[in-house]
DNA sequence: GCTCCACCGGAATAAAAGGGAA
DNA sequence: TTCCCTTTTATTCCGGTGGAGC
């Protein structure tokens, strides 16, 4: 019998545009941010009363998706950690981000662990997960006070599922100070009047990133990525200007460069050239989509599919029309519109479709006006696999 | 057996704007 | 013309239930 030719052997042999192609991973935290050094030092500022035995502020920062919030704070924490090591203090930082904690005690919890304490995530009551926390100032090993620096990313996304309990526990705990970093600013509205008069935060905005700023942020990071000369020139400004219009999100652009890399692999192209990046941006969008429905509870695949089969049929999308049209689907297994009505909104969240509500006057009472804001072809596909 | 919490739905309340009375 | 009424559905509030981790 022939050899099977090893596929790994011959993929690996394969030649590559990229030099480390993790340096344009998201999660990968440079060691420099190109043009946050304003934000950095505004946080220091700050966490420096940290080195003095002082529990710095509370810090609060906005910013739209991609505008270098979370890799800002990580290097500021990299950075305090670093320095107190060689200070007569004893400082914590820890990061928790709030899409995997999604409520107080899961966040008390997490802390509690990362902090050395042995608390099971199920089977304490409240107070005794709050009594664990607390007793961690208490004592600690070097007989000195513990400062504690939180950093909540994400944080609306808790505030809105589980309210401001977290923050109330945090800022009547001593010696905690809480970085917290979220998306929108009208996040403060699901704080309550307790908690703010408590919450004595300084507030701090991250602008988008202009086009330059984004050609700047890429030519950094490709000169490590990528083989030298494999970038034509046209290529780093095109997919920063890209960006630039999709409010200036830096992880989008590094995405953006990184995909196209990749399409120049596949077709074994030798150099990456400014045609893969338009077919990188469909591509991009395409596994957005893909991977949002995929994992979607069945019951709201099930409203997607309503929603698909009334465009379809290029009728108007009523709330009432949807239910109806969800209920011969689900065949007898459906939920209450209550539940319908939630579903709607998140996929609204998600950015797979908008809903306008309109009222249509005396005798008519308003109703939902829903459009899908995805492709029909890429939902369908979508749906079926 | 205890706790948490995602999921669920009933009930109350709010909203919008055209129609009709004054 | 102004202003209140009307209707229907959006939206909020809140408590129940059951699965899962401990």
């Amino acid at each position: 019998m022939e050899d099977t030719e090893n596929i790994f052997v011959k993929l690996k042999d394969r030649g590559s545009v990229f030099e480390n192609k993790q340096l344009l991973d998201p999660r990968f935290l440079p060691s420099h941010l190109p043009h946050r050094e304003e934000q950095l030092t505004s946080i220091a500022k700050y966490w420096i009363e940290a080195l003095n035995n002082v529990t710095p502020t509370d810090i609060t920062i906005y910013g739209k998706t991609g505008t270098g919030k979370t890799a800002t704070a990580k290097i500021a924490m990299n950075q305090l950690k670093e320095i107190s090591l060689n200070e007569d203090v004893f400082i914590r930082t820890e990061y928790i981000r709030c899409t995997d904690y999604t409520t107080e005690n899961q966040v008390i919890v997490r802390l509690c662990q990362q902090l050395g304490r042995d608390v099971p995530s199920r089977g304490w009551t409240r107070g005794e997960v709050l009594n664990a926390f607390r007793d961690i100032f208490k004592k600690n090993a070097f007989g000195k006070n513990m400062i504690l620096i939180v950093v909540l990313d994400e944080i609306d996304i808790l505030l809105k599922n589980d309210g401001d309990g977290l923050l109330f526990t945090l800022t009547r705990t001593d010696n905690v100070s809480i970085l917290s970093i979220s998306n929108h600013v009208e996040f403060k509205k699901y704080i309550g009047t307790r908690v703010k008069s408590s919450l004595r935060d300084k507030e701090m905005v991250f602008p988008p990133y202009g086009a330059q700023q984004l050609i700047d942020i890429l030519s950094e990071r490709a000169k490590l990525s990528f083989k030298e000369d494999t970038l034509e020139d046209d290529v780093i400004p095109y997919c920063a200007a890209l960006a630039a219009k999709i409010e200036g999100d830096a992880r989008y652009a590094l995405d953006l460069l990184r995909t196209t890399g990749e399409l120049a692999d596949e077709n074994q192209s030798d150099t990456v050239t400014v045609s893969f990046v338009d077919e990188a941006k469909d591509r991009i969008e395409h596994d957005k989509i893909t991977d949002v429905i995929v994992s979607l509870p069945a019951q709201q695949q099930r409203v997607l599919e309503a929603i698909l089969k009334l465009t379809q049929k290029k009728e108007e999308i009523i709330s009432g029309k949807l239910y109806d049209a969800y209920e011969e689907i689900s065949r007898g297994d459906s939920v209450s519109y209550r539940r319908i009505f939630d579903f709607v909104n998140e996929l609204e969240t998600l950015g797979i479709i908008s809903t306008n509500t309109v009222s249509r006057g005396r005798g008519k009472g308003r109703t939902n006006i829903i459009t899908l804001q995805c492709d029909t072809n890429v939902l369908k596909d979508a749906l079926s696999s």
